[in-house]
RNA sequence: CGGGGAGUGGCGCAGCCUGGUAGCGCAUCUGCUUUGGGAGCAGAGGGUCGCAGGUUCGAAUCCUGUCUCCCCGACCA
């Protein structure tokens, strides 16, 4: 992609009111654009980051198993009123009338849908166990939207629904979320924190929030610091993590033993990206939805609820990873995989040496945001650290008279002069 | 929802107190020079000063109302 054609409408100054790093670089590096409190469009490059995001939240869901689908975001007040929760759910929640007069809401999550939904197709145990997820956007009328995309209004919604015929079942969907929790937060290149949550009438060890450890988060969470030992691609880490010691602040004070040794007691800011919770048969019940069992008597199914905020997670990942010159991506959600910096788009030698490197990188599946913009050095260099993209590839008359080119990895600031060959092989995994 | 702040070219801001027909930096356009870390010179375009009333000969400026956005707190996947 060539970005003089391109719409990445970069900004030089911070804009008034991002109070946070990621919310201005975002800002900066023209990732998103706000059109009301907590309500923001996804231009061109945010939306790839988005949209990378999500399609390894999905990898990581079909890997555990569940099934995606595709709910509305509109919803019927009525399908909230067989739960009891239009009453209690409070202004949070986006009510509207449609022509008709019939009351509708912008779905804050979906729960009651999908319970309803499958209710009316699942009649046998059969049917049961499974877990249904889709990608879709919230809303929430929250009092006081900040932090751009962290607490916005309208928000991209990883959530998952599981179906158990037994609380063992339920237990074994739980697991599989939380180990599919651990592997896209990996995947994404995040250390992510399970810790515990309150977790309602069930109790038990049934309510996960996942956190990453940020000192702009909102949350305040306490773990035993032997947790940021465990090898997270390790296949016991779920087991390991579950062993030890880490709560969210609520469930924090309300222990009755907190039993991490003296001086192990790590307490930190936390931005929360993922929220899991096993609740049984609340929703089941409330809605009237049982299958018919082996034994022929009804069983009302147990169902568990899983969460990852895909939108939010653009801004703990920026927060995660940037310095002083703007945003570094992990490689597997980079908006692009390469800068090609064009240094003298006017030397037609030069033009022709990119515009070759360029055509071969795409060819190898490699994707090139190509900077071939009529622009001094400098700019093309502080506009490719701002929006971060891995690696720069930085071609200019004089590295060619030399035979060379220059690569230097964003992250690093590591920089190799190589032979245009060399570097290809690179960048597309060649030797 | 309590408390505070702000709306003036695309962005960041000044002007307001003490009314007199809108300015600065960046960005944009044209030309020339420049070209490995956000260039220089010369010229140019772009704003019903959030909106609606009011006061006044005259309102960005004073008064009233209203909308929106931001920050702190409470709340919250």
């Amino acid at each position: 992609m060539r970005l003089s054609r391109h719409f990445l409408p970069t900004l030089r100054e911070t804009p008034a009111g991002a109070e946070i790093v990621s919310h201005q670089l975002m800002l900066r590096a023209g990732l998103i654009r706000q059109t009301a409190a907590g309500i923001y469009a996804w231009l061109p490059l945010g939306h790839r980051v988005l949209m990378r995001i999500a399609a390894i939240v999905r990898r990581e869901q079909d890997r555990a198993g569940a099934i995606e689908m595709l709910m509305p975001t509109i919803q019927p007040a009525d399908l909230w009123r067989q739960s009891g929760r239009y009453e209690a759910y409070g202004p949070e929640m986006l009510r509207f009338p449609d022509r008709h007069g019939r009351e509708m809401l912008y779905g804050p999550t979906n729960e009651e849908m999908l319970t309803a939904i499958f209710r009316d197709c699942a009649t046998s145990y059969r049917d049961l166990p499974r877990t249904l997820y889709h990608i879709q956007w919230k809303f929430r009328d929250e009092v006081r939207p900040r932090f751009g995309v962290m607490r916005g209004r309208e928000f991209l919604m990883k959530d998952a629904y599981s179906f158990d015929l037994d609380p063992e079942g339920g237990k074994a969907s739980y697991d599989a979320q939380f180990t599919a929790y651990l592997r896209t937060f990996a995947a994404l290149g995040l250390k992510a924190v399970p810790v515990r949550a309150p977790s309602g009438p069930i109790g038990g060890d049934l309510s996960h929030e996942f956190h990453i450890i940020a000192d702009t988060g909102e949350s305040e969470i306490f773990y035993d610091a032997a947790l940021d030992d465990v090898d997270l691609a390790d296949p016991e880490a779920p087991a390991r993590l579950r062993g030890l010691y880490a709560m969210e602040a609520e469930e924090h004070a309300r222990a009755a033993e907190c039993r991490v040794p003296p001086g192990r007691l790590a307490r930190r800011r936390g931005i929360e990206v993922g929220h899991i919770f096993f609740f049984g048969t609340k929703y089941s019940a409330a809605m009237g939805f049982s299958v018919q069992g082996r034994d022929g008597a009804p069983v009302t199914p147990l169902m568990g609820s899983y969460g990852i905020g895909v939108s939010r997670l653009v801004g703990a990942i920026i927060e995660a990873s940037h310095d002083a010159a703007g945003i570094i991506w992990p490689d597997s959600v980079a908006p692009y995989d390469v800068a090609l910096i064009d240094l003298r788009p006017d030397d037609p030698d030069c033009a022709g040496a990119v515009a070759a490197l360029a055509g071969q990188l795409e060819a190898a599946g490699v994707a090139v945001l190509h900077d071939d913009r009529d622009a001094r050095p400098g700019e093309k260099f502080a506009t490719m650290d701002l929006i971060g993209l891995p690696w720069q590839l930085i071609v200019g008359p004089k590295g060619l008279a030399a035979g060379t080119v220059e690569l230097k990895r964003r992250a690093t600031g590591e920089r190799h002069m190589l032979s245009p060959e060399s570097a290809l092989a690179r960048l597309t995994g060649g030797s």
